[in-house]
RNA sequence: GGGAGCGUGGCGGAAUUGGCAGACGCAGCGGACUUAAAAUCCGCCUCUUCGGAAUGUGGGUUCGAGUCCCACCGCUCCUACCA
């Protein structure tokens, strides 16, 4: 029996598989397609835990798959433009490239060392001219769409790292990469019009049965689709028209006063020449500047000034006063909102602190105020004494012909309130969502170039097809300060209509723009004429089962599905939705639970696992650990007995085969009898353990189906070393049977532990060909039922005695065997009720 | 403030549609083997006044609840003045 040494096997294996293509993706084309895929990582370095458990599962996942007889798609690729080499190569004097295609060299050698079946030709790098021009070429063609769009607004702004960010790269006013605080700034920027897509967007959530709610949830949250109607005010004195966006039309009647944004557009004007014009422009510069940390906390202190204008009311025509102030959001809606203090918490607080009047409007049937307000003919404007507003459904007072119907979102009161509207030509039904548009120019040097040109003549123009891809420069000195726009020889250029001089568009692409079709391009990740073949995406398409993190739940995850959607409409793709099942695993954290940090100094280092228990350990521990979706506390003793494990399970497969160096353990002239009942049981034992292993992986539920194979570990052991040793089933006397047990754990444990098996499959059980290319192990379910089962006798739903039973009793029989069990407990008391669940328990309700 | 999720031994975690709570493992304890240690093998391992009690707390539905319903407590994640 050879000894099990992982240092020496596992790089063995890797050499052979490389050299045999072992990984590369097989088209049978009889098959059917399975397309395994765990999001590509940045390549910041060294790789860490996170990468080890989120690789693990897909490749346990792919390895499952060609065995169950599938054609598997398993590639990987890495996601290269970033800010990180950027600042690498600033510090470095050196160009980004040099540190990412080092990174990359480093963590594909890591991948490798972990036994990972990429199919390696399939390679995808982000920053490859190879790749990236058909990402400008996919930007050409939103464009032919008008999908992208430039425009000038206020956007979010990181001082730290130069550039604008999307919306969704903003957490909480910070800098999703740097943390630093965000700033608005107005610029001119590219944008994709992600909200033209917003309704489908949302409504395909449904489809993705596949994926965690709490996904779609947040997915919903953030696309934030809200019904309401547009309720136009007219500027007192004018003829001009201020449109609000309200849920809220049935509380008309309660606005006291109206409000607009700091940044609204027409306020100057609005405001030109009154006595209060310095004041409210001081205001609404120094509200702009208020920081986006600050606006993200909540409960914030709100602030306004008196304009000095009014509108009117169109429900009633009363004049209300306009004001300015920062609770009201620039670019959501019109800019512009009612204010309705009893209705809305935000008014309310505003209401009171500037002592504008609060207008009861709404009120529950118990509300004292409510007899006197519903009998009311005439309007009253009161301050009502509440502590809070009244944002619940209740019945509409003091509202005209709209009095006594209930109101609140989507109420009798609402509908009523807006067909008034939609009659008199006030106003109309609409949606709001609270997605933007996805802002995709970037001020730094390693993106994709945005393929446009600036022409002094023709203005704005797209780079012809043919002159794809527009490469990044090589020579260039970011240490030095050097950008896009400062270099020369990128910037200058001629018109491609005109041909004058002009100049090139010098941002760069989000990365996210990358990372959005990526998967498309390893279906055929070679065509120099398109970015993909439209029957090979198809053929692959949709990726069945997708790993990653949560973090990617909003950003990534929303950008591909709209990408693919503009595929499809641009009859490039046949499938609505990219990604059918998702898998979010949880964070690897260190052993007390914390995140693992350089700063903490609590990093544990994949490679230091690897040299210290070999690949398959660290896999198999990873697994263990528990459900991929939920954290996992890494702790190194749970390695070492998992280490120990695959040790005890090397032996006992050369125990099944005869193969152990202690041939003492058996008398072939004593066996008995007993020994072939315990073949039997062995025999079931293997077909159970096959079935929820099976189930288990389909499951993704890795630590249980490793539970499962540890159990068959277990009684396979007790079965080869029973006393007396007569008793014992071994390979003399179980003969097949021990075999199959032996090649049937190598081939269970085949997609977690590969090289362990590989080894066992060739040396332990004599195969010349791989493990990985064996069919999944079938089991009979007939075989695995034992003939005799356990049942429990419950008295009153208390366990009172155990029974043995035939697996197929009848229910009287079962029922008559529980009785005469707990006739002690009973003392002669008839049972009101038996109740007999079979294969479980028997409850007798007393 | 809004949304989602989670609370099970010393620890990680198990528990198909409600059906014997604690599978499997870690740590710990005891034993065998050994001059000894490591490794390996075997056993014990929620509490208990031995009646029982126990899945965050209190209630409910049910023959039966970790699982379903209601309220509360605690934790985590997402989002944030979205009108």
């Amino acid at each position: 029996m050879k000894l099990y040494t992982p240092h020496e096997l596992e790089p063995r294996w890797q050499r052979v598989w490389a050299d045999t293509d072992q990984d590369a993706v097989r088209e049978d084309g009889s098959k059917p397609k399975k397309y395994v895929l765990e999001m590509f990582p940045y390549p910041s370095g060294d790789i860490h835990m996170g990468h080890v458990s989120n690789y693990t599962y897909g490749d346990v996942i792919a390895r499952f798959s060609r065995m169950k007889g599938f054609d598997v798609l398993h590639p990987m690729g890495w996601d290269a433009f970033g800010l990180p080499a950027e600042n690498a190569a600033i510090k470095h004097k050196s160009h980004p490239a040099k540190w990412t295609y080092a990174n990359i060299a480093t963590q594909q050698a890591s991948f490798q060392r972990m036994g990972f079946s990429y199919d390696w030709d399939r390679k995808v790098v982000a920053c490859d001219p190879e790749y990236y021009r058909w990402g400008q070429w996919i930007f050409l063609k939103f464009w032919e769409r008008g999908l992208v769009e430039r425009r000038n607004s206020p956007v979010n702004w990181c001082p730290s790292c130069a550039t604008v960010l999307a919306n969704e790269q903003v957490i909480e006013g910070r800098c999703w990469r740097c943390d630093s605080e965000v700033e608005k700034r107005d610029l001119t920027q590219w944008y994709f019009k992600i909200t033209d897509y917003a309704q489908e967007l949302l409504d395909d959530l449904d489809q993705l049965q596949g994926w965690p709610d709490r996904v779609k949830q947040q997915q919903a949250n953030w696309i934030g689709r809200s019904e309401g109607a547009n309720v136009d005010f007219v500027l007192e004195g004018t003829d001009e028209v201020i449109t609000v966006f309200t849920t809220r039309a049935d509380t008309l009647f309660g606005c006291s006063f109206f409000v607009l944004a700091p940044e609204y557009k027409d306020l100057p004007k609005m405001v030109a020449g009154l006595p209060q014009e310095k004041e409210v422009l001081e205001f609404a510069e120094a509200a702009k500047k208020v920081s986006a940390v600050e606006r993200a906390q909540g409960n914030r202190e709100k602030h306004g000034v008196f304009t000095g204008r009014y509108v009117i009311n169109p429900i009633n025509n009363e004049k209300v006063p306009v004001w300015v102030a920062d609770y009201v959001v620039a670019d959501y809606g019109t800019g512009a909102v009612m204010a309705v203090p009893c209705g809305d918490q935000r008014d309310f607080e505003f209401a009171r602190k500037y002592d504008l009047p609060i207008i009861p409007i709404i009120l529950t049937d118990d509300d004292p105020l409510f007899e006197k307000l519903n009998d009311e003919k005439s309007r009253v404007v009161t301050t009502v004494d509440w502590e809070c507003a009244m944002e619940a459904e209740g019945t509409l007072v003091q509202s005209g012909e709209f009095t006594g119907l209930v109101g609140g979102k989507h109420s009798p009161g609402e509908d009523a309130v807006v067909k008034f509207l939609e009659d008199s030509g006030r106003g109309h039904r609409t949606v709001e969502f609270r997605l933007r548009d996805w802002l995709i120019s970037r001020q730094r040097y390693w993106g994709n170039p945005i393929p446009a040109i600036h022409c002094p003549e023709c203005g704005v123009v797209p780079v012809p097809e043919e002159d794809l891809p527009v490469r990044l420069p090589e020579d260039i000195d970011l240490a030095a300060g050097e950008t896009l726009a400062t270099h020369e020889g990128f910037a200058k250029c001629t018109c491609p209509k005109c041909g004058g001089e002009a100049r090139r568009e010098t941002d760069t692409m989000d990365t996210f723009t990358c990372s959005s079709w990526y998967y498309l391009r390893y279906t055929d990740p070679h065509n120099e004429t398109a970015p993909f073949a439209s029957d090979k995406a198809n053929r692959w398409m949709p990726v069945d089962q997708y790993i990653g993190g949560i973090e990617h739940a909003i950003l990534h995850l929303l950008y591909s599905r709209f990408f693919t959607k503009v595929l499809r409409d641009m009859g490039l793709l046949d499938f609505d939705e990219p990604f059918t099942n998702l898998l979010c695993q949880g964070m690897v954290l260190d052993s007390k639970g914390e995140v693992m940090s350089k700063s903490k100094g609590n990093v544990v280092s994949p490679e230091d696992m690897i040299a210290e228990y070999g690949a398959d350990a660290v896999r198999a521990a990873m697994l263990f650990m528990g459900p991929p979706d939920k954290e996992k506390l890494w702790n190194e003793d749970g390695l070492a007995g998992i280490y120990k494990f695959l040790n005890r399970l090397w032996r006992i497969v050369y125990d099944l085969v005869g193969k152990a160096e202690d041939k003492t353990l058996y008398d072939p002239e004593a066996a008995a009898d007993e020994a072939h009942a315990n073949a039997m049981a062995m025999k079931r034992e293997r077909h159970r353990v096959v079935g929820k292993v099976t189930a288990d992986v389909e499951r993704n539920n890795f630590n249980t189906a490793l539970a499962a194979i540890m159990e068959l570990a277990n009684t396979t052991a007790a079965f080869l070393r029973l006393k007396p040793a007569e008793h014992r089933v071994n390979c003399e006397t179980g003969g097949p049977l021990c075999r199959d047990v032996a090649e049937t754990i190598v081939k269970l444990m085949a997609p977690i532990v590969p090289h362990w098996s590989e080894e066992l499959w060739h040396d332990a059980l004599d195969h010349e060909d791989s493990v990985h290319d064996q069919p999944w192990p079938e089991f009979d379910p007939e075989l695995a039922k034992a003939d005799e089962v356990e049942l429990a006798v419950q008295v009153n739903g208390k366990v009172k005695a155990k029974i043995m039973v035939a697996a197929d009793a009848e229910e009287d029989a079962i029922r008559e065997a529980a009785l005469a069990a707990v006739s002690n407990a009973l003392t002669g008391k008839e049972p009101r009720k038996v109740i007999v669940v079979k294969g479980r328990l028997v409850n007798i309700v007393a």
